[in-house]
DNA sequence: CACCATATGTACGATGCCGTATAGATGGTG
DNA sequence: CACCATCTATACGGCATCGTACATATGGTG
């Protein structure tokens, strides 16, 4: 698409983030991207100190372009609460290039303390766009937080989970999902709940 | 625990397994493992045709710790549905070995078709008994299949959303939304849902 | 033109890994 | 004891990778 005017450190950035979105951090090596990017690995040392450098600057990279430019983009659409938190979904999750991202420095975070600081950073902003979401048709912080917990890891999880849905498509029922958690009232009374263990 | 009276192929698996958690499936390599066990990898190609039949090995295992024993356990326990889904989460997601497992597994179907299929019959069967405990409460199909979908995505991506909850901890949020999914009442009237695209 | 910075090419040593080959140890059984 | 199956140790060739050192192009500038 955008390929050709970019800086030869930017390349290198798009390189690692395709190889770390198709076989996770262990794929971004810096030797086999030179050969995909038809260059020999020499260039490589003048632009970044080592690969763990690149990895840092790829994290940089991603997150900007994860929250930053999808918020920005949400708020200029404008809309209403829901709206606004469904299309930011659509950008982040039905995204091709985004979403492999996602799901690599989400497994990434588990062992890198590095990318556990960046996702932590994402998944706050994200969850306080889905908060102004909920809290548009309902009161209590409880069901507000826990509201935006079940949209979120919805979204996240649907693509992680691989059964099926009996003559349904995943879509069909992420929309009745949808439907339960924007659109279907929460309780009016102070019903008692279940236990917290 | 139970380390000592395993044949060296229950060894090599075990260590196959612990690999496979920590640090995905690139990180099972049969020499650093062999290091660990206390052993040189001589023996291994004595148990395994290669680093790909451990690999099937450790799938096998996995599907009848993660799915056999877990429901058995749960069936031999007995209880009234949402107690038995509760306990199956429990026992899976709640397990220091098991979880780990599930998420290294659940990233590396992205790209390996023989995790792919094993996680599917995996996936399957926990679907299987959700639905069986939503439709203990809950006549529609589609609102059973959507509530199960969010049952079974809140219980995977509640480890791996990395936003905190202003002051609650994840238990209380999660026990929130458990509430909501398995607790309140589905709507009684055939009201007009959203659209599905 | 001569000079310089930037990006690249080539070559090197070191490391870690796979899979094979072969020899040695160990323990049970006739 | 002698034999055999099983598990293990050692050594090897091959490959991919990292990071460094040094040489080379390429394009802009005085």
């Amino acid at each position: 698409m955008a390929g050709r005017t970019l800086t030869p450190r930017d390349r290198w950035i798009e390189e690692g983030l395709a190889a770390l979105a198709a076989g996770g951090p262990d794929s971004v090596r810096i030797e086999a991207m030179a050969k995909r990017l038809g260059v020999t690995k020499g260039g490589f040392y003048g632009c970044f100190r080592d690969r763990n450098a690149l990895l840092e600057a790829m994290l940089d990279t991603w997150e900007r372009e994860a929250v930053d430019e999808v918020l920005a983009a949400v708020e200029r659409d404008g809309g209403d609460p829901r709206t606004r938190a469904q299309r930011a979904g659509m950008l982040t999750f039905s995204d091709e290039r985004l979403l492999p991202l996602d799901l690599a420095i989400r497994d990434w975070s588990r062992r890198d303390q590095r990318a556990a600081d960046r996702l932590r950073r994402v998944d706050d902003r994200r969850m306080d766009l889905l908060r102004e979401t909920m809290g548009s048709f309902c009161d209590d912080p409880d069901e507000i937080e826990a509201r935006s917990l079940l949209a979120f890891t919805a979204a996240i999880g649907s693509h992680l989970l691989a059964a099926d849905h009996g003559g349904r498509t995943r879509q069909q029922v992420l929309s009745r999902a949808a439907d339960i958690i924007l659109h279907r009232p929460p309780l009016t009374t102070d019903a008692p709940r279940a236990q917290d263990s």
